[in-house]
DNA sequence: TATATTTGTTAGGTTAGCCTAACTATTATA
DNA sequence: TATAATAGTTAGGCTAACCTAACAAATATA
């Protein structure tokens, strides 16, 4: 069966929402932020992916994906990843650059483009922002859910992924001197607003709630 | 400005009906017929075409394009002609299952992504099917309108590209023992009906009128 | 527990791209 | 040049995916 650019992006969005929630849910409103759509659109497009069977749905109730859509969400983001990989690894692209151009690759339908293209790039693990990469049977590293936030004040952790793919929330970690993979340690942390001080690189910087929620640690 | 795949895929087609006939010119039924849509979809999509300055159009007339639309063609056609590069380069495809794939590739919209991708393929100027690949200013070198069914008997030849991209056909070539750049000698031609007997690789080989005019030769 | 707030649904409309059936214009042929 | 054949258009309908406005259910709060 094949299914619509829209509806794929509708299961990806379940999937990572309810990843996000814990609970493997998600909710109408949720969904409808997410996708940039309004809630009635959701309601509406909900009715037929149930009818398709790639979602448990009842009036009111939660969203959850079946095994079906699960896996199709799965493949949707190893695609997603894989051509974040091969832009980043093979054609230059900067880290920032990558995500707008695979939100429309990851829709390609050929199973033999994915998996040869998984072959070229020698069946790597992570995307270029530190997300893991399913492989060809759906299967990937869970993520740690630890936040910089979260992270106490007089310890140091590892920045391995951030939450947040757009350009301009890319290119300020950039200016901050971080990357995956480096260590950050917390001087201080404001119990107010949640700013936080951190040494990168033997530097000091001021960084918001906002931002530190969208740094994975472990 | 941006415009849908169906925009896209109806503006190649005009441009290669209009190559195929000569007069860069295409009719309703030829273009409906090529794209798999009916006559009465084409009217509807020309108008719509034709407000946005892309094609020359007045009713019960002949459709050309304008200089815009057919620069968004050629680029659609560039998009095509790497992508299927791509594929038979670097993730080893055959020459006769890069076409389809190339067919959704060919409109992921990033300027960036398809310069890129012609570098890391070292600029190449002639697809898998042997036909010339545009370059960033759309310029590409003109193809032979010979088909080997034109060719004299006695004579010798060379396939410089093949016209249908279709799976069976190609696999059909692959059968004969022929490929880009073979020498063909023409040994006998029969006037009723345009079969051929040539000679491959010092092997004869009899093949149809519809096979024959799908060969370009020099 | 009554009420306010949040969350989700329904009804009715739009647009892109397709269709069939009926029609009209153009071109070829007797 | 009349008529038949071909080419192209119009009218009216359909589906997917979106919308707004009005409403209903569920949940939080006084
Ligand atoms: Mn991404
Ligand atoms: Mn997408
Ligand atoms: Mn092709
Ligand atoms: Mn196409």
């Amino acid at each position: 069966m094949d299914f619509s650019y829209t509806e794929e992006n509708y299961l990806k969005t379940i999937f990572k929402i309810g990843l996000d929630n814990g609970t493997e849910e998600a909710g109408t409103n949720e969904l409808a932020a997410s996708l940039s759509v309004k809630p009635a659109s959701v309601t509406e497009m909900l009715k037929k992916l149930k009818s398709k069977k790639l979602v448990h749905y009842e009036k009111y109730g939660k969203i959850k994906l079946t095994k079906p859509g699960r896996e199709l969400a799965i493949d949707v983001i190893r695609k997603h990843r894989l051509w974040e990989t091969f832009l980043y690894e093979k054609l230059e692209f900067s880290w920032d650059e990558v995500h707008e151009v695979a939100e429309e690759l990851e829709h390609i339908r050929s199973k033999k483009l994915i998996n040869k293209l998984d072959q070229f790039l020698r069946y790597p693990e992570y995307d270029p922002h530190g997300d893991p990469i399913p492989n060809e049977k759906g299967v990937f590293q869970k993520q740690s859910k630890k936040t910089l936030s979260k992270a106490e004040p007089g310890t140091s952790c590892k920045m391995v992924a951030v939450k947040d793919n757009s350009t301009s929330f890319l290119q300020y970690v950039v200016s901050l001197g971080l990357g995956i993979n480096n260590k950050i340690k917390v001087i201080a942390r404001e119990e107010f607003d949640g700013m936080m001080t951190i040494e990168i690189n033997g530097e000091n910087k001021s960084v918001s709630q906002k931002f530190s929620d969208n740094i994975i640690v472990i």
